[in-house]
Order: structure tokens, then sequence, then C-alpha cells
DNA sequence: ATCGATTAGCTAAACGTTTAGCTGGCCCTT
DNA sequence: AAGGGCCAGCTAAACGTTTAGCTAATCGAT
């Protein structure tokens, strides 16, 4: 490998003006310049990051993990948080822990490790599944999506007890009062919020749903598909279903599927989480959308707030609203 | 922070035996070892990968460039490599280029200045996009799914031609004569293997389809969308449509809907590129399924086979069978 | 007892950058 | 003419590891 000292003796020059010619922190005369750039050219040279980042501390790396990227929530929140990455020159460390919480540490480690400038987390688990007195205090670490009350770390989220109360109003206002909800794992923050919401929209007009139709999956495809022939078993079947996430939703029309039942003719069905073919197919879905280019905004611009900031300032929980899209999948009753 | 001299320190021991002891590369007595955990414990020591990649050379970082991940394929491509990636140790580093070229090159160019260990590449454009020339020879680069021919490179590739005929002949074989394709942008290497399996598969029939059904999309749904439409304001309209990707497929199923056409009793469809939600919805879709994981494998296994052989080998071109999937969206005649 | 082989642990030199601080030449001022 | 300020470019010391090569101690064989 060419180094900046192969250069430097090429262009007659020492290492310390190639570096500032480089980097530009230095005035460096249009000669020497020239004949710098003649020599980068005829070596070839490429210059080592790695070295650079052990010398300035920082390596214009950014950790992002996710728990399951064939959700297509963060499938889209992956390509928005990698495109304003990449804009402020960071490259994207992805990893996926695949819902499980040792994975998760053994990313955020290996993050950690590779001095990461900052990281954005879509935590699988709770709170106290993570040891975060043993974070750097110098590595920003953002909470996106499932985020917990008690850390010192920034969040953003979507107000899910909104989210969950505008959508079972909504079912509720086509005149279904049999409504069951296939929410997450229980203990999951956002699956309770959302699980909150909806129990309170019944609450408003005096519904309490039998145990039967509060159901709890995994936010998985396979959940979602049992959980919906759990309730398609019971003897007193729900007219509408409410699916917490979209992984779920589609086990759920899987299900519908295979017992040749329609939407929204013989049941209605509404979910949480937008995703491009939610409209292309029949029945069109009718979802509540997370604005997911606007979590990854505040993400990266949280962590270079952070990265950059002189004296630490409190930190932000921030809470975005869903936006309603009606489809055709909830029919009147 | 807390640096492996200050281990030393605090263990009463040299560097060179704390670096012993954690790489487990030397023998170091159990009393030793002792202490040095010891002091690890209390100084809250974590190793710094970016000087162990300096000295070593080796950053355990991959690389991985794809041209658009909210396309079900490589969205599952990611998690398969990123999978995989995890199993040996690597972190791996994503990069999305958008289908840009231009942009694809700023992220190899990063990830080379990043010393990844390794890079997958999934190509948006074609061979003479690039200038490979400069690519360091000791970072092992692997092209998948659109590779082409005059390279040094290891390829792995779907065997598209032979998918673009088995996808035809089902078509044919249930009876259509009338039926065109929309392939991808002209040149693409995959799009035309596919094109020409189309045309093989009709010309086996002494079917020669009007110019106006052969339509190229650029790969998303936008295109797919367009190029549907076209197709339908035909006079003579196809009674099957061939659709050469997914994302294509989702504007596609857009396009019949809006024009109140039923899959398949008014017009059949088949595409490449299976996708969790193909079997999800109405109608189920018939799709020539690429082998994801087995790519994946492949990669990760090229790329370490590079990474540590001692001389070159020859390179490797490995071209796998899609597999026909066959549910709802294609009927017979 | 002596020599050589073996081995646990140490010293010190890298790896390829950045950057604080120095040098020496030039120009301006008095 | 001498002194001071300024500035382009240089020297050298980091950054936090790994590792070749050395030292000194231990042990067995003669």
């Amino acid at each position: 490998m060419t180094t900046m000292r192969d250069v430097a003796e090429e262009a007659g020059v020492s290492v310390a003006t190639v570096s500032a010619c480089l980097s530009g922190r230095r005035f460096v005369s249009a000669e020497l310049k020239a004949r710098i750039a003649d020599a980068i050219a005829t070596l070839g040279y490429q210059p080592d990051g790695v070295a650079r980042s052990l010398k300035t501390g920082s390596t214009d790396l950014l950790g992002l993990v996710i728990p399951d990227i064939s959700n297509p929530f963060f499938t889209e929140f992956v390509r928005e948080v990698e495109l304003m990455a990449k804009s402020y020159g960071y490259a994207t460390i992805l990893g996926d822990s695949g819902y499980d919480v040792a994975t998760e540490r053994k990313m955020l480690d290996l993050m950690r490790q590779q001095r990461v400038d900052g990281v954005v987390l879509c935590p699988a688990g709770t709170r106290r599944d993570y040891r975060f007195d043993e974070w750097p205090e110098n590595i920003p670490l953002v909470v996106v999506d499932n985020a917990w009350e008690d850390t010192p770390f920034d969040t953003i989220e979507l107000d899910n007890v909104g989210a969950g109360l505008a959508i079972t109003h909504h079912i509720m206002g086509l005149g279904h009062t049999k409504i069951a909800i296939i929410a997450g794992p229980e203990g999951n923050h956002t699956s309770d919020q959302r699980l909150d919401g909806f129990m309170r929209a019944l609450r408003n007009e005096d519904i309490v749903p039998p145990d039967d139709f509060i159901r709890h999956g995994d936010f998985r495809e396979s959940g979602g598909y049992q959980q919906a022939n759990a309730l398609l078993d019971l003897p007193r079947r729900p007219s509408a279903i409410f699916v917490a996430n979209n992984n779920m939703l589609i086990g759920v029309m899987r299900a519908l599927h295979d017992r040749h039942l329609k939407v929204p003719d013989d049941i209605s069905v509404a979910s949480i989480d937008d995703f491009p073919w939610a409209g292309a197919f029949r029945p069109g879905l009718t979802v509540a959308r997370q604005p997911v280019g606007v979590f990854a905004q505040h993400a990266l611009r949280l962590i270079r707030k952070r990265f950059f900031e002189e004296e630490e300032t409190p930190r932000e929980q921030i809470m975005l609203d869903a936006e309603l899209v009606i489809r055709e999948s909830v029919r009147k009753r």
C-alpha cells in the first residue's frame, strides 16, 4: 500500500504538508498543492481511514440496530437513516437483532468497539435488558420506536396511544362493536401503548371486550397467523381485528385466506405501519402510518447535536403523530 | 478512555501480556490472567477496534452495496448477508445506491477508506461504469445479481435466462399467446437475460410478440405502473404480463387495480422474485424465486476464501437456478 | 555442576495518520 | 540596519493496539 509517506517523498515535501493539503485545514502554496496532486495521481494513493480515525477519534461510522429488517417499517427506516447518514458523510453499520436481546447487545458492543460516532437503536427488549451504565459517555445513542422512559438517552417514537385510539375509533365509527386486537409481546412498550389506546377507545363507548379478544403475538408473521387462527376458532368471532403491526398483519391475511374469508366483506382488518404493498392489492389495507422519514431526520439531528455539543443539554423525548390512511379493509357493519 | 496501558499498570504487568491475554494468541499464566481480568473489571476497560485494525490490517467490517433496499429481494439479501456476516464476527456496512452509479462509486470509495475486509456488490450499472483498476488488490469483492462478464471478480447470479424461460413456458403452458413483458432498463445485464429467456420461450413456439409488448421499466414501482398503463392502453391488449422484478410488479398490480381489472380473471401476471406478501393476498402471485440465502452463503464464502488465500485461485462464476412458485396469478386461458 | 532447551513475560518498534510547536525566510516598520 | 511579525512548511510526538525478538528463569540431561 502506498502511504502518505510515499506521497510526501515523491512530491519532495513532508507528510505534514501532504496531510495539510488533503485536509485543507492549513494553507499550502499552489505549487506544492500541484506537486502533491501529481504525486497522488502517479502513485494512486488512497488515504487510510483507520489511521485517521485512530488519531482524530471520529470514524464517520454510524451504528443502526433494528429488530427485524424484513418488517417494512424498519426497511423504510433503514433506507431513510442510511440516506441521511450518507448525506452527512457517514457510513452506516447495520445490525439486525432478530428481536433477540443478546444479539442486540453483541451488536452494540461491536459498534462500540468500532468506535462509531453514534448509534440509532430500535430496541427489542425492555429497559432492564440493557446495561447502559457500561455505555461510553462519548458515543451518542438515540432510541427510536420502542423507547423506554427511564434512560438518559434521547428518544423518538410514535404517539402509540394516539395511534391505537385513532385506529380503534375509525373501526368503531363504522359500526363495529366486536373488535379484537392482536398486540405485540406483553411488556413491549410499543405494544403496551397501542393496546392502551385500543382499550381507551373501547372504554369511551363502554365496550368491554372479552379476554379472548385481546391477544399477544410476537410482532412477526407467524404470530399474526397463530393469533388470527385462535380468534377465528372462537365460538363468537370478532367482526373486526386491529393488528398491532404490519408483519403480523400479513399472517392475519394469510389465516383469513386459508379459511376463504374475505376482507372486508366477512371481517374487517386494520393495522399500524403502512407499507408499499398496502395499497397495491385487494383489499387496500387501512393503516396508521408512521412518519418514518421524520424519525430518521430527528435521529441524525440528535446524534450530530450530541456529538458536537460542548456542554450537555437535557434529553429530548420526541413523540410524533401517526397519519390515518383509510383504504378498504374496514367496512361499515 | 481507559487503554490497555492502564490495565497493564493496574494489573502490574506489561501491555504485551494484556494483549496476549485478551487475544489468547500466547500463553499467559493463570495468575496473571486473573489479575488482568480483575483490572479490566475495575477499570471497565473496553478494547479499541480502530487501533487493533490499524495494526493488524483487518477491520472485521464487511461492505454491502445494493441498489434499492425497499425491493424485497434486496431486503432479504441484506438480512441473509448480515446474518452470515455476524456469525463470522463481521459487522456490515450497508450502502443503498438508489440505482445511481455515482452514489455507488462513492459508497465503494468510503468502504475502501474504512478498509473493510471485503465487499459484496449488487451493481446498478454496467461494467464500464466502474473503474476497477483502482480497486485495491487486497480487498475481496464479489459481484452479486447483476454480474458482468469481463471482470476479475467472483460473481454470483441467478440463471436469468433460465428463469425467464421457466416463467414464460409456464404462462404459455396455460394457453396464453398474447404475452407481454415489462423488463428492466435496457443494457442492464439481469434485465437483458430475463428478456432473452422470454424471447427464446416464445420463439420455441414460433410466437413473435409485437414490439409494443416488449417494454422497459426502471425496476421500480413507478416504472411498472407506467409500463402497465401503456400496455393496457394498447388497442390489442396482452392476456398475460411477465414482469421482470417484484417492485415493478407492485406498480403493475396498482395499475390493474386502478382499472378494476381482476387478476387472474381479466389478465394473468407473473414475475421474478418472491416476497413475503406474495402468498398472503388475493391473488397469490406466481413467481420465480431466487435462492437468496444461498447467494449470501456463497458471497461470504468467497470473501473469506479470498481474504485468507495464500495464492490466487481463478475466479468463480456461480449461477443458481430459480424455483418456480406457482400460486394463482396465472390462469388457464 | 554445567549446558542447552524451553518458556513466561517484557521491551520496543511498528501500523498510517494528525497536529502542536518549531524554524527560518521574508517583509514591514522604525 | 535591526527588530518584530507573519507565515509556509517541517519535525516529532502522539493515537491504542500487536508482535518480533529478547531476557531471565526453570528444568532435564549429561
